[in-house]
DNA sequence: TCGGCTCCTTACCAAATGGTAGGTCGCTAT
DNA sequence: ATAGCGACCTACCATTTGGTAAGGAGCCGA
């Protein structure tokens, strides 16, 4: 049984490189040493395989990246923002993937999906409201924010292996050292006029 | 001579919407109401005419994007975050495309695509360089910030179509009203403290 | 008028794709 | 023993993929 385990991840190493069309069961079957028939015994269609990969992501970001808002600080957004920061990085394939989803959305639209995220959304923005320094602003300029900041995150995390062909490994170590605190100002940012 | 062109716009249009993989030769020609073929003719190979569309995409960039720093000023970087933010609307579908060439990148590294971005960032990171308020920040920290920016920007004209199907087209409306304030202030923090 | 050029077509093709059909093997409950 | 079941395989298939080969229509200069 944990032969479907071993599945999901090599599905989404696959999908998450290449996309849903570039990644052929075929190959995702080779990753295993099994065949394509073994895949659609367990998960019956090529879009169902990646439906339960994409289920995955989700449950794992939901457990482990909105926790409760822990202690009620002045710097509790910017806080979360930070270990979404470090989990993002450590899920870069889930983050990929993630992506993919955002660009193939306008076809998928009426599906289910990226509506997981949704509460994710929405504790992050909760946890922001509460900010003194953001009482007064209204809810579309505190989602826009949320919203810009987790951009940024994906953005570069994503970008990473770009990054390293056009300047050096070096230069993006640097970036991603220093990346933390310039991400925890522009969190934080955008109150004072 | 203007059916090259008009191959290349639906080609953009294409691999924007479904990706590499996702668009086929037949449909792009079936839109052009010409042959597969025809498109053979003129590109080589689907290959050549996807790099023909991304060479388009960054001369685009390039004459419309970072024009001169015009004026000297304390919010030139700023101001030409602004200028991006709105020609990143308009363009959506060169976003969409040079999206997925970020999360292909891993596998057409070597390749040259990307590289037309570089001169784009360093454009924008020099900019930010003559800002009084960044003269003693280190190289990193300045492309950091740079690429930070360009995330939230990137990452939400691209995940339009996603938000309004998870909230709606007016929350999503009023979100794109107040970004470019909320974006400015994310450009211009992140000095003090 | 004729050769040559560009633009585009029809006719093919080999390879790869997602998927079906049917069977084998081993385990477990009866 | 044996019937049933889950996990997996081989064999096969229709369709779609990117691409080749060859040719036709229109134009243009000699």
């Amino acid at each position: 049984m944990e032969t479907r385990q071993r599945m999901l991840t090599a599905a989404l190493r696959l999908f998450a490189e290449r996309g849903f069309y570039g990644a052929s069961m075929d190959q995702i079957a080779r990753e295993l040493e099994l065949t394509k028939q073994a895949l659609i015994h367990h998960f019956g269609t090529k879009e169902k395989l990646y439906g339960a990969v994409l289920v995955a992501i989700s449950e794992r970001l939901m457990t482990e990246a909105i926790q409760p808002p822990e202690v009620e600080s002045a710097s509790a957004f910017a806080d979360a923002v930070s270990r979404i920061y470090l989990r993002t990085l450590q899920h870069r394939e889930d983050t990929l993937l993630l992506m993919r989803e955002l660009l193939d959305n306008r076809r998928r639209a009426a599906q289910a999906g990226t509506w997981y995220l949704k509460p994710f959304l929405d504790g992050l923005a909760d946890l922001l409201r509460r900010d003194p320094n953001w009482q007064e602003e209204d809810e579309a300029s505190i989602l826009t924010h949320v919203y810009q900041v987790l951009g940024a995150i994906n953005y570069f995390v994503v970008s990473t292996a770009t990054l390293e062909n056009m300047y050096s490994v070096e230069h993006v170590e640097a970036m991603q050292e220093c990346f933390p605190e310039r991400l925890r100002k522009l969190a934080m940012g955008g109150v004072e006029t």
